[in-house]
DNA sequence: TAGGCCATCTGGTCCT
DNA sequence: AGGACCAGATGGCCTA
């Protein structure tokens, strides 16, 4: 049973506690930072290359950084309260996430052990019960098709879009009912 | 101790 | 314009 991850990383040095050798008025990315591979240091550790990164995306969105700041023209401090609440929302997006991965988990079959599945086995293992559940309703009901009668993959596709059109969210427990009845009458 | 996994921060881009 | 999404970076925890 692992019990990692603390709420706030105490190494790390949030926004609203910037820098005190930062100047008030100096738009970042404005001097040595927008010329240079310029690293940034931020609580106790470096970063790497913001340049570099951004060549990445986009073939050097340096500009962009600095267009945008001059957009929102803002002071040191409303950025770094408007840093917050993206962080705060991004934790939130992230923790949705997790419990979508939980939820996914607690979906699939797997042996039993006291490790949790990572994301990864959780995302592999659920594609391979897709395609086994899928192979399993499709050899249940090819042979009892009639002939000149809907594909048995297309008709298991009509019947999931119209689950999805249908139930929205909270339905799988009923689409799979559909498709034990769906194999059974077949 | 190295490597895997993860949470969090961050800035760029996309979308509404 | 602002929020969502994305991916890189970083550092902590855990296991082999």
């Amino acid at each position: 049973m692992k019990c990692k991850r603390k709420a706030v990383k105490p190494s790390r040095r949030p926004w609203s506690d910037p820098e005190p050798e930062l100047e008030p008025d100096t738009e970042p990315g404005s001097s040595e930072q927008e010329g240079s591979e310029a690293s940034v240091r931020i609580g106790d550790s470096w970063r790497g290359s913001l340049r570099s990164r951004a060549g990445r995306r986009q073939g050097g969105a340096g500009g962009g950084r600095r267009r945008r700041q001059q957009q929102h023209g803002s002071s040191t401090k409303e950025r770094s309260v408007r840093r917050l609440e993206s962080n705060e929302r991004e934790r939130q997006r992230m923790h949705k996430l997790n419990n979508a991965f939980q939820a996914l988990r607690e979906a699939i079959p797997h042996v039993k052990t006291d490790k949790k599945l990572s994301k990864i086995e959780t995302l592999t293992l659920a594609k391979n019960y897709i395609k086994a559940l899928t192979t399993i309703v499709l050899d249940m009901s090819g042979a009892c098709l009639p002939a000149g009668g809907v594909p048995s993959e297309a008709r298991l596709l009509q019947c999931y879009q119209q689950h999805l059109e249908d139930e929205g969210e909270d339905g799988l427990a009923r689409y799979l009912t559909q498709m034990r009845r769906f194999s059974q009458d077949e």
